[in-house]
RNA sequence: GCUCCCUUCGUCUAUCGGUUAGGACACCAGAUUUUCAAUUUGGUAAGACGGGUUCGACUCCCGUAGGGAGCGCCA
């Protein structure tokens, strides 16, 4: 990992995110976080976290806590303690307070019924809404007693107000169609462009990247930086994440939380590689590692539109993944994984139709089918843990060729845990016809007197079998399949028969011979 | 409505004036196979539209259309 910084003599670069814990981390929000991160990781710089926690009214602790969670689980770490915005209010009231006895701010007192009629009468006009307050001139001594006022920023009424932004390039906004923004509410309480500044500013934040959809902030928050005398950091809006029909991404979609992604089976690994690659690019390079995304992270290499969300994408992706993890490292993956799904009513609800089907879910509906009396990730993972992570353990490396996702794995090691006599499922009950049972009668003698039992044994044994009746290997190997998993599809049988063991392998043959 | 932004295969993208417009996912067909995958071979598929500039435009400029974001005493 490279901890060199960019070069000898610019200044540490200071990146951060700043969510507001009003719900848990989205998976836009999730993706601005890692492009803060690998750039600060990619210069040496720092990456710092802030919570913007000034609407008291919507923000939780637990989405605190959650968003944090989210983070660590992304693996995106943070330098130094995150820092609560709302505790820093007295530092927002005395800058408030500096720009107002410079006169780069005024008092108004224009009261939120007044500026509705504004607002109203603009739109019946069909005129842009921007508030020209009388108080920006008028003679403080002419205030109404009884009204709190506001404090706006006094800002320039002409000329205009440039964003070098390095994702959209110079963004230019006329300063008439910018009206005196409120840093200060009558309450008191800053607002979020001031506070934003005030907060960048002291912790030396030198490069914000965060959302397009920020972008029409930043031609306030400059003038707020101007008003203050302060060096503007460097600006990068990068383009937002959206649903698989170019819609902003909802519930709709399947799903918007972080937290949803880990239930859904999706490692940290390839949701880092695959949300890189939304807006982002380094030539042809699809997989690449966590360290290669630092080395190669670029500001200049973010691409200016819009990008879909694809969960296609993200399963191949993540199907590499699996395969390339440790089995005893995919397990503790596979933990985390089912410990945060729910139940299946839990997951049906805001789901839409048409959205792919989420894994988790589909999950859900085999346990069903298997083990009715397993009703959530919770239980089912209760239920491995009593099978013990050495089978399961076991069962991996077989499986992990064939799922895309922690949820598929799960369903394939779902085998181990289904109960005698085995409930075949249409299918595997239609292989076992007369033939099939006479096969496996003959088949039991032959795997009582298997003196190895392993893969390699016990294929050699029926591939011997199947020569000697004249049969074709899938004519054997079906059967074994359903009657040993109750299943036409499964891993390779004499993996299943040397994972489940003699004793338990033989009796699920005999319950079906 | 006003302001700003965006537009290459279905999707993510490469291309930084000269390419048979490349890769990945998805899709289709073949190989392999005890099932499903994985693997492997091949294939379908794109510069929104209209004008310029230029010897030459996907690349630069203008317009049109479509999409997005923002317009709060929310963040």
């Amino acid at each position: 990992m490279s901890d060199k910084p960019h070069s000898k003599s610019a200044p540490a670069i200071v990146t951060r995110f700043a969510p507001s814990p009003t719900g848990t981390l989205h998976i836009g929000g999730a993706r601005t976080a890692l492009f803060n991160w690998l750039y600060a990781r990619h210069t040496g710089g720092k990456f710092l976290l802030r919570i913007e926690d000034t609407d008291r009214e919507r923000s939780k602790d637990e989405h605190v806590t959650a968003i944090l969670a989210s983070l660590k689980w992304l693996g995106l770490d943070w330098d130094g303690e995150p820092l609560f915005q709302f505790a820093r209010a007295d530092r927002h009231r005395a800058v408030a307070a500096q720009l107002l006895a410079a006169g780069s701010a005024y008092k108004c007192y224009l009261t939120p019924d007044e500026l509705a009629a504004m607002r109203a009468k603009a739109e019946a006009e069909k005129r842009p809404y921007v508030v020209e307050s009388p108080w920006r001139d008028a003679d403080p001594a002419t205030a109404p007693a009884h009204v709190k006022p506001t404090v706006r920023l006094r800002t320039a009424r002409t000329g205009e107000t440039v964003t070098n932004d390095q994702v959209q390039g110079r963004v230019v906004v006329p300063n008439k169609d910018l009206d005196d923004m409120i840093i200060l509410r009558s309450d008191g309480a800053p607002t979020y462009n001031f506070a934003v500044v005030v907060d960048d500013h002291d912790m030396g934040v030198t490069n914000v990247i965060r959302g397009v959809d920020h972008l029409t902030n930043t031609a306030r928050q400059t003038q707020v930086y101007n008003a203050l005398g302060w060096e503007l950091p460097a600006f990068a809006h990068i383009p937002l994440v959206h649903g698989g029909d170019g819609a902003k991404l909802s519930k709709r979609h399947g799903a918007q939380g972080t937290d949803e992604y880990r239930s859904m089976g999706y490692l940290p690994a390839a949701l880092r590689n695959y949300l890189a690659r939304l807006g982002w690019s380094h030539g042809d390079d699809e997989i690449f590692s966590t360290e290669q995304a630092i080395a190669w992270f670029d500001i200049v290499d973010v691409g200016k539109s819009a990008a879909r969300f694809d969960f296609a994408k993200l399963s191949d992706l993540n199907g590499n993944y699996i395969r390339q993890t440790s089995d005893a490292e995919l397990l503790e993956h596979l933990r985390a994984c089912l410990a945060g799904v729910g139940s299946a009513a839990d997951l049906t609800i805001a789901v839409d139709l048409k959205s792919p089907a989420r894994p988790d879910l589909k999950l859900l509906k085999e346990v069903a089918t298997v083990r009715p009396d397993l009703v959530s990730g919770v239980a089912l993972l209760a239920a491995f843990d009593a099978v013990g992570a050495t089978k399961l353990v076991a069962a991996l490396p077989s499986l992990k060729e064939r799922a895309r996702t922690l949820p598929e794995l799960a369903a394939g090691l779902l085998y181990l845990i289904a109960q005698r006599p085995l409930k075949l499922d249409d299918k595997a009950a239609k292989l076992i016809d007369a033939d099939a049972k006479q096969a496996l009668a003959g088949l039991i003698a032959r795997f009582e007197a298997a003196e190895m039992w392993d893969a390699s044994a016990l294929e050699a044994i029926v591939r011997e079998f199947a020569e000697t009746q004249g049969l074709k290997l899938g004519r054997v190997a079906q059967p074994l399949r359903a009657a040993l998993t109750g299943r036409t599809v499964s891993p390779p049988v004499f993996d299943v028969m040397a994972v489940l063991g003699r004793e338990e392998a033989l009796a699920r043959l005999k319950d079906q011979a």
